[in-house]
DNA sequence: GACCAGGCACATC
DNA sequence: GATGTGCATGGT
């Protein structure tokens, strides 16, 4: 599946974004938002000089919830990104390189006490900001995945996630160049109501 | 106008 | 534990 992909949509070369901090805004900023919503967000706090863990801190809520409201959600967003900064700054004083350093496992789970960051927030963090080899299963991934039958339709984000890593080389780019590439199909070819119509995919089944 | 988008927390049963 | 619901903008 990974080869016929690759084949025809080319690299993806993933994550969009010019830092790895940019990449944690934008994380939170695209759940379950259309990628194109998040730009304009992140282009906002840019122009206001606000894309640093201690500006956006600084901001008032609803000064926030104005520059990121393009994202959706933002009100509930504002909270989230707010949790995380102060998460970023309290346990690691906003050095990224820090962060980079604690093991992977460890800082998932400290991911994950954040509020407003689950295991696809987490680990979209962890792979594509900090380089780390794990892989990111989103709405796309379950579709693709129970669609050719690799797996049952009642599992979880964590059985897909051991799914693929099993099947998979364990490395940060195979990881990264995967689920970009899945997301692609999804666009696509793979939305709620399929059009397999030219998808690389097709006669793939389990 | 309906449907969808790179989720998550929380309420209720 | 499973299931349902709120959150919200913008593109197709």
């Amino acid at each position: 599946m990974f080869d016929r992909m690759l084949k025809h949509f080319g690299p993806q070369h993933w994550w969009p974004g010019d830092t790895p901090f940019e990449v944690m805004v934008g994380a939170i900023l695209t759940q379950n938002t259309n990628w194109k919503n998040v730009e304009k967000a992140i282009a906002n706090l840019k122009r206001e000089g606000a894309l640093s863990a201690e500006v956006m801190l600084a901001l008032d809520d609803a000064t926030l919830a104005e520059l990121i409201r393009p994202a959706g959600y933002f009100n509930v967003k504002t909270q989230r990104l707010k949790a995380f900064l102060k998460f970023l700054l309290e346990s690691y004083r906003g050095d990224l390189q820090k962060m980079r350093e604690t093991p992977m496992d460890r800082l998932r789970e400290e991911l994950l006490q954040v509020k407003g960051i689950g295991p696809e927030t987490a680990d979209s963090i962890l792979l594509y900001a900090l380089g780390h080899p794990i892989f990111v299963i989103d709405t796309y991934t379950y579709r693709v995945f129970t669609r050719h039958h690799l797996i049952g339709e009642e599992a979880g984000y964590e059985a897909l996630q051991e799914f693929a890593m099993a099947n998979l080389p364990a490395s940060a780019d195979h990881y990264n160049e995967l689920h970009a590439l899945i997301v692609n199909v999804g666009k696509n070819f793979c939305a709620p109501t399929a059009k397999c119509e030219g998808c690389p995919l097709n006669g793939l089944n389990w």
